[in-house]
DNA sequence: GTCTATACTAGGATAGAC
DNA sequence: GTCTATCCTAGTATAGAC
């Protein structure tokens, strides 16, 4: 609720680099392109982002793990069952995803990029990601190991079907494997 | 056109490619990657590929799809129990993505391209992959809903792994994931 | 904080010699 | 079939005016 101040024009640009990074990947994304798409001439990018495409991509990491923090992951940590947070965390993801027509920035930037401190990062809410469903499985009564089976699952499930969801164009895909990432972390069956 | 000798230079410079495009993806590859790759000038390889770095890539979807379909779904048409057959698709699978420790080429060719014949070619080789899972378990009783719905979600279960296992470096991930794909191909659950 | 101007590199592609 | 030479564009980044 800033007026005019610099963190609001930022914060911004954050948003559209992210749109940015999200469907081009690292690698496909130009200065020109941001440029075009912030109104702002190429020069004026450095005065927010000195050293360039990598710390845009690195604010765009720190903007996905706000998302998964405060989106995904917080319903998981409110009062109420285990199944009723399970769903409520589904519908943040469907909701962040746009019911799997979009990707997933994380995959994106993941493309390419291997040992950098960029994959670093995204490594890093991809793990927080699931630690965070793993500790509320837990508080259930599910054990540490069976637990983080589960959140490792249900995530590649979910994960998996935005790529198929896109490249087949069927959204049903997407919608199936949210039921099937609920009872991957519901369910009584083994996994590990 | 080609009587001998040229197709095996071009078949050769196409698993470089495969190589290149599946760990950088389409935009992260120039043709300086190409070159030193393989040896050859910029220059030579205008000479396999006229219309460039676009039909570079068309190939390793073809190349793509020769691998899915001589390698991972014909062990699906050989005789044997279903479970056997699919053990031997899923041991290919691992073999191909070197445990998870590599990334699908489709998948990283699938990032920044939307509508673009190359991710046409993509979808097209993942349809196919599909249905041939499909048609395996239909021949074996399965209904025709319920035996593409499998095979979607065990391919998804297996993409995602891939991101995962890559991302955070845990090779046990796509291990798990390939006994889950297993469980969902044979499963007598219901999936939809 | 945004612009113009500029430098410089890398990238994709072509022409033509051998 | 491979090379050298070249062209042109796009890309990243910097300097400095306003």
């Amino acid at each position: 609720m800033d007026t005019a101040s610099p963190g609001d024009s930022r914060a911004a640009i954050v948003g559209q680099l992210y749109e940015l990074f999200r469907s081009k990947g690292y690698e496909g994304v130009s200065i020109g392109d941001v440029s075009a798409a912030t109104g702002l001439g190429r020069s004026s990018l450095y005065h927010y982002f000195p050293a360039g495409k990598e710390e845009m991509a690195q604010a765009v990491v720190a903007f996905a793990r706000q998302s998964v923090e405060q989106t995904v992951l917080a319903p998981l940590s409110r009062p109420g069952d285990l199944p009723d947070r399970i769903d409520a965390m589904l519908a943040a993801i469907r909701e962040m995803y746009s019911g799997g027509t979009v990707p997933c920035v994380l995959a994106s930037l993941l493309v390419g990029t291997s040992d950098s401190p960029l994959s670093r990062g995204t490594a890093e809410v991809l793990a927080e990601w699931i630690d965070g469903m793993a500790s509320a499985l837990k508080t259930a009564g599910i054990a540490p190991r069976e637990a983080t089976a589960r959140s490792v699952a249900a995530l590649a499930q979910l994960q998996g079907a935005i790529i198929l969801t896109r490249a087949l164009k069927r959204p049903a895909i997407f919608r199936d494997a949210l039921l099937a990432a609920r009872r991957t972390l519901l369910s009584t069956m083994a996994l590990a």
